[in-house]
DNA sequence: GTCTATATTCAGATAGAC
DNA sequence: GTCTATCTGAATATAGAC
């Protein structure tokens, strides 16, 4: 009995799962507007009204796939950078954190993709409700350039907060002309953040 | 006779730029998706039927949003540079651009807004029916910075292909951040300069 | 859990009066 | 040119069978 309860809640988490990833693929694509749940549930190979088991609504997926986005990329990259060799200089962790911010947006996460193309456009309520989220990311990079500055690896009178605002953008915006038979999000991280502290100015 | 019939034609042309101007905002504000024609009409008083009138379809008004759009930011930019001083060198060149680029985007043009928010989740008959006028435009900034390396402006060993793309896209992510009541684009313009010229880089 | 059937609402679009 | 009335389709969402 235990174990039928187990094997059936686990059938859920899939279906549950398959809708999500269908959802976030969708919202990628088209975005959150013009996707239909039809459209999600066809993806998911099954009927639309069964999406409503296992969610209350399309703003409830859209939410928790916007909520989902934001923490595949904190995780990568907070894990990314934590894991910088003894003694990196902040340059380097800066490096590191742009790559592991490129990767997950173009490679690894529909999520986050959904995400960062979505969020200017979503609806008031479901901005903020996912507020909070966004903001302790936003947060991660504030620290990270912050501590870069105090370290010595940015001039002292950068606006980082300026600085975070630029170079974030500049990277989710690859999302739009991001060619995967182009140069590899490793070269495009060296390039970027080579533009970014040292600057394109001939000497 | 004559008269009447160009005074009547006039006011045609008043409203249907009325639905325009009422368009692109709402576009700007929610995304073409989401806007509906009822919207747009009563933001351009009158009622949504009477768009038929002026317009063959919603898509019919996007395209020709998205078309003023990129007209109104090519024209304010390409004119900017024109006015250039005598002897401006490039660097100056192109911090003039990226202001007008800014103004025209944050503060002169909810076309241009609108067109940089819709663009990348239009749908593909759209797009493509835009493409020639955005690559244009595109175009402008190609030039722009491969004469400025030529001119030693700007290193001989950047690639100016992924500069532009990087500049123009964390130029265009502004509207996500911009705040009136900040710094002033003048300022803002400056200051990403600095950044990709100067690199941020501590001495 | 997923289905079919359906309620409800509202979108884009057309017809025809004024 | 703009209106009211309306068509048609499709969207989100619910009810209830299986």
């Amino acid at each position: 009995m235990a174990r039928r309860a187990a094997a059936e809640t686990k059938k859920s988490e899939r279906t549950r799962e398959r809708i999500l990833d269908a959802a976030a693929l969708m919202f990628r694509r088209k975005g959150y507007a013009a996707t239909t749940l039809n459209e999600i549930a066809r993806l998911a190979d099954l009927r639309a009204a069964s999406i409503y088991y296992h969610f209350g609504s399309k703003d409830d997926i859209f939410l928790q796939v916007l909520d989902i986005g934001i923490d595949r990329i904190y995780d990568e990259v907070r894990e990314a950078v934590a894991a910088a060799p003894d003694g990196a200089d902040y340059r380097r962790k800066v490096h590191i954190a742009v790559e592991a911010h490129l990767a997950t947006l173009l490679k690894h996460s529909d999520y986050t993709a959904a995400n960062i193309i979505n969020y200017g456009l979503a609806p008031e309520p479901i901005r903020r409700r996912h507020h909070d989220r966004r903001e302790a990311y936003g947060d991660f990079w504030r620290r990270l350039l912050r501590d870069a500055r105090r370290n010595g690896a940015i001039a002292r009178n950068t606006d980082v907060s300026l600085l975070r605002l630029f170079l974030i953008g500049a990277l989710n915006w690859s999302q739009e002309w991001y060619d995967p038979d182009g140069k590899s999000i490793k070269r495009l991280a060296k390039e970027i953040c080579a533009f970014v502290f040292d600057g394109v100015e001939a000497e």
